[in-house]
DNA sequence: TCTTGACCTCAAGTTAAGTTGAGGTCTTAG
DNA sequence: CTAAGACCTCAACTTAACTTGAGGTCAAGA
């Protein structure tokens, strides 16, 4: 197998050692390769032989799943890292400003969801209705929609 | 419209009243309905009558799947609590211990994401192959399955 | 009374994110 | 050289979370 020069380790992975080393399915890196999510190139007898970086990438796309973040949010991003050449410091500059913002929001919208849950242990509310964090004389009733107080304001998109 | 008795609200919610003011579609409520995330009560003409919680219930909903959780696993959350009779004290404990690990869970995992990227900046790692974030010497190959370093341990389930 | 807008049920369609399977090729240890 | 195991493509299936539509009922003002 193709080894690096010095070391031991193989220069590029198959699509079995990516899957066993990353933790998903071949199907899934197929399914994110034609998603565009992460790329290959074949040997002679077209099989998929991946950069050692593929497996960050993965990582990055599940984790970025796990909290709610869509493939296609997802790939947006990566597509801001140039796939052919090896990122700079400016196309990483440029996907943390990016996701940062979304991240920062969704932080806080957790931390919300957990104090708001902490909070009712102690008053009970969600069901009872004299409660300090209740929606006080349900005066949004008439504001339009979107769910108040709980709901962390979303930005424009 | 029934009224409560001295302020001038409604005691309970039609489905179109409570749409506009959690900001979910018609449907949705339905769909929830029948997955059991909310109930309702009819009137004589079999039309969905709620009462006034359900728009945290909505809200708690919403939110919890925004940073991406399941309706199965809120409608689990959420059956802890008696939909019947209001929810004491002790519900709401339970419900909250439950939850508060897995918010936990997402919430470092997400600072971890927005950090990791943060770090990305200054050194361009994911691409270049020198770097402190990086998996040193690669030694994690061997070590079976699962993403590696970025992906916070996830708790047995 | 009549009509309009909000509601009802139930079935079918949609999108995202994969998974499964059939049928065939590659690679490598023996 | 040959058989087993890893890979290939492509189409079809699956699940979650909704949405849309057809066909019919309910409630309130003119």
């Amino acid at each position: 197998m193709n080894q690096g020069p010095q070391h031991g380790l193989p220069m590029t992975l198959s699509v079995g050692e990516v899957a066993r080393r990353s933790g998903v399915a071949v199907s899934t890196l197929h399914f994110y390769e034609a998603k565009g999510l992460i790329r290959s190139e074949r040997t002679v007898g077209n099989q998929r032989r991946y950069a050692r970086a593929v497996l960050r990438r993965v990582s990055f796309v599940r984790v970025a799943q796990r909290v709610g973040i869509s493939l296609a949010d997802i790939a947006a991003a990566l597509a801001a890292l140039p796939a052919t050449a090896s990122p700079g410091r400016e196309d990483w500059a440029r996907l943390s400003a990016a996701w940062r913002e979304e991240l920062d929001e969704r932080i806080a919208q957790l931390k919300k969801l957990r104090d708001t849950l902490d909070d009712c242990i102690g008053c009970g509310c969600l069901s009872i209705d004299r409660c300090r964090l209740r929606n006080p004389g349900d005066k949004l009733g008439g504001e339009g929609a979107g769910p108040q107080r709980l709901l962390v304001r979303k930005k424009g998109r």
